[in-house]
DNA sequence: AACCAAATTGCAACAATGTTGCGATATTAT
DNA sequence: ATAATATCGCAACATTGTTGCAATTTGGTT
């Protein structure tokens, strides 16, 4: 049974995701706290939170990798079905925690995980570009 | 306005993309042709085939990349609106070309492409497993 | 308050993946 | 056949992520 620590490090990490209405990736979030911890350790960092369901893992269509904080609700077991919106503009990566996909699966497929990233202009990008 | 030219690399890949049934990542590709062409000029076909709508691009939920050729239906526009299932066993990403989300997204997003990708067990994994 | 086991970190080194510049080569239209 | 240019090969670089190991820090226990 390892147990999890709190740490300098993952403090800072955690801090940052509290501050931040996006979704991070590895090199966003080093940049803020270099002086704090090594590169490396942000990675493990980051592997550490999404195994404890406290950060999730998100993937947009480009290939890039970021992390947000998990919204829980009530539920026992934690599946990020919601939608992610990534802007072509910014770049940045939102949870459209209530775009939920709805879908008919052929048989025999085990379905254990979903990713349903949409991509294109978020509202602001979309205002400023009339 | 660029043309665009057949040459023996470019057929090469695009032989091989005719004879998988799943989608292939850049190495997988590269390790069929290594004596045929340079693994940039392969970055650069498979660029090249995206552009030109003739292969699409998917990322699967850990990141990584993988590359199918499109089948064209009677759309004019052609969107990649269908879903990918990418086996958490095999490895193997697949088109699901029958499988399309549907979703309400809120106001003031302008949405251009979807990326839909479900993972877990394959059917021939699903069998093997018993 | 000191101690101990184990989780975490830093560092260095490596690996995989993707990009860029540029001179050389191959393709296509005329 | 020729010319324009798309494509290629090579070398070098950038980014992202991983691993091993010794040193440090943490949280619980005495």
């Amino acid at each position: 049974m390892k147990t999890t620590r709190n740490t300098t490090a993952k403090t800072a990490v955690l801090e940052i995701f509290g501050k931040s209405k996006t979704a991070l990736s590895h090199t966003e979030i080093y940049k803020q706290i270099e002086d704090v911890c090594d590169r490396v350790t942000v990675y493990r960092i980051l592997d550490r939170l999404v195994n404890d369901d406290i950060v999730h893992k998100i993937v947009d269509l480009d290939g890039t990798v970021k992390y947000a904080k998990c919204h829980h609700h009530a539920q026992r077991v934690h599946i990020h079905n919601h939608a992610h919106f990534s802007c072509e503009k910014c770049l940045e990566i939102t949870c459209l925690e209530n775009v939920k996909p709805s879908y008919i699966m052929p048989h025999n497929y085990k379905v254990n995980n979903i990713n349903f990233t949409l991509s294109g202009l978020c509202p602001n990008c979309l205002n400023s570009n009339i």
